[in-house]
DNA sequence: CTCCAGGGATGAT
DNA sequence: ATCATCCATGGA
């Protein structure tokens, strides 16, 4: 089946660290959008999918955002307008909420490599299998699952000591303590405070969840990546940051859209700046 | 406020 | 084969 994906680049969106477990698979991608396994491949300004009913997929790839409004809104400034260059067509997904919380509560102090090995990890381990065609593909556990495992079977997983703030996490949702579905009713900040009660959950990490499982466009996660391009663009000739004052003038500054300007800064920072020099010499 | 443990892959030597 | 590097959270 195919759908129509204007303004939309399949492989920048899912290579974009919002996401850890799409796989290549031939000219496309094999991954799990809900329940189902699913294949997508971009043609050209076509999407071509299998699996699951386009609307579901549309909506996973969220191909209703606006994106030349969105970037028209975000601010004029040079390194923002090369970033939004630079991510043509590179969308915020909706992602599952509890996949989402646990994904990025195992992403922290790790790099997008090793999150896919932790993901992948845990959802063959024990995620339930679906098959498409040849291949198979593994939902990602449940947090009842995950609430029924050790922190022990979790350290396996190379989880380290992320291991105990999952299953710590995962027993207050299966238990009730704490229903993902109800927290989408906050406002904000009250969304935000209550993702970060949860171990393994700080800021950064809240702001993530808030953007790719919450629809919170306004969300502005801040890691090592984006802080340097704050520092680096935004205030050069400072040094010295008051804790949050970096957050404060983040979401002022880049506004309703602020989510998708941090995650086309991060991307663009990422892609073109990596290789860091050792700084050893003779 | 500042300091620092923590763990496993990854890339350089 | 070894070594430095990457990094968010939480607790001192």
């Amino acid at each position: 089946m195919y759908m129509a994906a204007p303004d939309f680049d399949l492989a920048l969106t899912l290579n974009s660290g919002q996401t850890f477990h799409w796989e290549s698979l031939g000219k496309g991608f094999t991954g799990v959008i809900d329940w189902r396994a699913v294949y997508v491949e971009q043609q050209g300004e076509a999407l071509k999918f299998r699996g699951a009913p386009g609307k579901i997929v549309a909506r996973y790839f969220s191909l209703d955002h606006p994106l030349a409004e969105i970037c028209a809104s975000l601010p004029n400034d040079p390194a923002m307008q090369m970033a939004c260059e630079y991510c043509r067509g590179l969308r915020i997904m909706r992602q599952p909420r509890w996949e989402c919380l646990a994904t990025f509560i195992t992403s922290s102090m790790k790099q997008v490599a090793h999150i896919r090995q932790i993901s992948q990890t845990l959802r063959r381990r024990f995620g339930a299998a679906r098959s498409l065609g040849e291949t198979t593909v593994y939902l990602y556990p449940t947090a009842r699952c995950i609430a029924d495992l050790s922190e022990r079977e979790l350290r396996e997983c190379a989880l380290g000591y992320r291991a105990r703030n999952l299953l710590a996490t995962a027993q207050l949702i299966s238990r009730g303590g704490i229903d993902l579905e109800q927290l989408a009713k906050l406002p904000d900040d009250e969304l935000r405070a209550q993702l970060c009660a949860l171990p393994g959950v700080g800021a950064k990490v809240a702001n993530c969840v808030m953007l790719f499982a919450y629809e919170r466009l306004r969300a502005f996660p801040i890691d090592v990546w984006v802080e340097r391009v704050l520092r680096e663009k935004y205030f050069p000739r400072r040094r010295k940051f008051r804790p949050g004052e970096l957050q404060k003038f983040s979401a002022k500054y880049f506004g309703e859209h602020g989510g998708y300007a941090q995650q086309y800064l991060f991307h663009h920072a990422r892609k073109t700046a990596p290789r860091r020099l050792s700084a050893r010499k003779s």
